[in-house]
DNA sequence: TCGTTAAATCGTGATTTCCCGATTAAAGCG
DNA sequence: CGCTTTAATCGGGAAATCACGATTTAACGA
């Protein structure tokens, strides 16, 4: 992963200074926990319904926390079919664990 | 340093979350690199002052920045006379990068 | 005691975030 | 082609954050 740059640290920063954010991506370190779907979460990621549910807040509120986690780095999508699978982006959570020991 | 709570953990990404007071936490790993001050700043911490001036802002958005900081347990306070000096809280610092490694 | 200096707090307008419902876009099925 | 499901985007009201100047508090020296 490459070393973060001052913007993209101040982009996860604020994108986990959000408690229902920093759950989800939480949550997310075990997909196999939320309810099955056609494709295994384990592989493509967890539904947008599921993360929706979970949070327990609107479905606009869950797409935009995930576009907010996504613009981040923190997680990325994958679309099969209609559907939003989302993924930690662990490379990315890596780096920034090892930036605020080195760096910040 | 003790395992972060949730709240806490939200606070210092909050914090972390503005490019000022996340550059600010970088200057303060390198107290000497501050002007010179009555006490030394390797060990008291860094004049307010001094870092009112290097992140160009007002007085009172430097105090209240470093206000943010301190509550979210990044830096300590040091008050000398008229003084407030500020220190990097390494242990917190420590284990938020070792939280976002292991929890998050 | 009277200034002076340092810093916290107060009061503010401007901006941003938050979160929702409504709408739109796209996929898939009968 | 309609109908349903999924999710992104739009529009907006409420709340929080941002950054400032002004004021207050506290420490110190003349």
């Amino acid at each position: 992963m490459a070393k973060l740059t001052e913007d993209e640290l101040v982009a996860a920063f604020k994108a986990l200074g959000h408690p229902t954010r920093l759950a989800i991506l939480g949550w997310l370190g075990d997909p196999e926990s939320f309810p099955p779907q056609d494709q295994p979460a384990g592989e493509v990621g967890v539904c947008l319904k599921h993360i929706q549910a979970r949070a327990g807040v609107s479905q606009s509120t869950a797409s935009q926390f995930m576009a907010v986690l996504q613009r981040a780095g923190l997680v990325t999508c994958n679309r099969v079919g209609p559907w939003s699978h989302y993924q930690r982006n662990e490379a990315a959570i890596d780096a920034l664990g090892k930036s605020v020991l080195a760096d910040v």
